[in-house]
DNA sequence: TGTTGACTCTGACCTTAGAGGAGGATTTAG
DNA sequence: CTAAATCCTCCTCTAAGGTCAGAGTCAACA
């Protein structure tokens, strides 16, 4: 099941050409070359060709990406990673929207801005810098141990209910994205699921109890912190679904 | 009132070298330079550079910027436009998150992805030429006019109270982003202060009063649109801030 | 007034991440 | 068996700067 360039270049939208020169550079190789030196590309190579297309979105230069894929760090604390960058830089986009708002709106008001205020935003690519550099440190030092261990710890140690409940969230993730309203037959049938699996997995649960729970959710510092990193917006979403499914079920 | 580069470079953090690239196609000309030949900037120097700044974060190549400010768009249609990209941009990441939630979902499960899924969430990428295709139209045809009056109508328009509500919801933003919780002192309070100005404004709403029109913010769809794709989760922030609030004006 | 240190200039060359195209080989489909 | 599609290598080109080098300029302190 080897793939051609062509097809490789379909697949990921990348140009034929990009995986020549990432060929040339050794960034990735392909499979195997045919005799007439065709390229071909297997499963491994795509998913390392992800892992590329992911740091290259976050403008990771590809001397460092190499460095990163050919460190032993395994593809989940890669991927966690990753996703942790893409939150950075979604923050930073809100950032500057945010400067955008005050811009149009000081210019509406014929105002000028103060002039620092005009570039809040761009200047935590100082940050940014940082998280690269973090990132370089863990290829070279023991840290990069600690890292692995973290993160790779917490999943193995992850029960099938602690999976059961990863997958609820990110599918409340997704209907939250795909502005799905709280109250959506969807929504409310992934939050019945939930329950359900709770309920027949040694919990009892109520739906008055998980609207209870929902309501920790936000108060509590340590739980609340967890789900907005995940999805801004995110828990507040869970408590008003929950809302809504303990008005349905109680009639 | 006039900058050097350095104190340019240091302002809007770019590199000095930068400035003068920019300088050298044109891009962003010094108000003046002095005999010696040193370049210096003013405030209108300083808006066009944040124009530039934003759109470079978008990826748009110089040439481009160069042609859509030197169109006789107005500062506000390139803002709000802008604006629209960076929406556009963050769900592009969001989308990205997805697809590394799902990588690490099955590389945990030992499973190998679907291809085509390995990549979703890139192939926006042909959807992002289209919008530069669209800012590109912008500029050749009386669209362009459209889009201006469509713009800058709103704008007019905007009476007081427009503006309050705007600069309410913009506050309930950065609350939700800066990871305030809903019954936060500090969010209670600008809920307050809205209610406040509503009820000195010609408006009679008391704090139950205002937890029903949150309610159908989230149950209606065009509010609901409206304020999530301002931000994700806000309709739901918005809901459950006013449900505390309610809860103690009530006490 | 002179000198030092911080800034600034131009200009030439270097770098990254490819894009484009020429010229030629290979594969596949009819 | 031939034409179209795909592939190869090699060469040059581009964008958006970064990196010196060599030289002029400015402010401020002694």
């Amino acid at each position: 099941m080897l793939l051609t360039v062509k097809e490789m270049s379909k697949l990921a939208d990348v140009s034929i050409k990009t995986l020549h020169h990432y060929h040339k550079i050794g960034l990735l190789l392909p499979a195997q070359v045919t005799e007439a030196g065709y390229r071909l590309y297997g499963q491994k190579e795509l998913e390392r060709l992800q892992g590329i297309l992911f740091f290259r979105e976050l403008d990771f230069p590809l001397k460092m990406i190499h460095k990163i894929l050919d460190s032993n760090l395994d593809r989940i604390s890669i991927l966690k990673q990753q996703k942790k960058l893409f939150l950075k830089r979604i923050q930073k986009l809100h950032q500057l929207i945010n400067t955008i708002d005050e811009s149009i709106h000081s210019t509406v008001k014929g105002e000028h801005m103060d002039q620092s205020n005009l570039f809040r935003g761009f200047s935590s690519e100082a940050e940014w810098e940082e998280a690269l550099q973090e990132q370089n440190e863990h290829l070279t030092q023991a840290y990069q141990y600690d890292l692995l261990k973290e993160n790779s710890i917490q999943i193995e140690e992850m029960n099938e209910a602690a999976i059961e409940a990863q997958r609820f969230t990110s599918k409340m993730i997704a209907a939250l994205q795909n502005k799905l309203t709280a109250n959506d037959d969807q929504v409310q049938a992934i939050v019945k699921q939930h329950l359900h699996y709770l309920n027949t997995h040694g919990h009892q649960i109520k739906p008055s109890d998980y609207l209870q729970q929902t309501r920790f959710f936000i108060e509590d510092d340590f739980h609340r912190e967890m789900l907005e990193s995940q999805q801004p917006g995110l828990a507040y979403y869970l408590h008003v679904a929950a809302i809504s499914y303990a008005e349905t079920q109680q009639k």
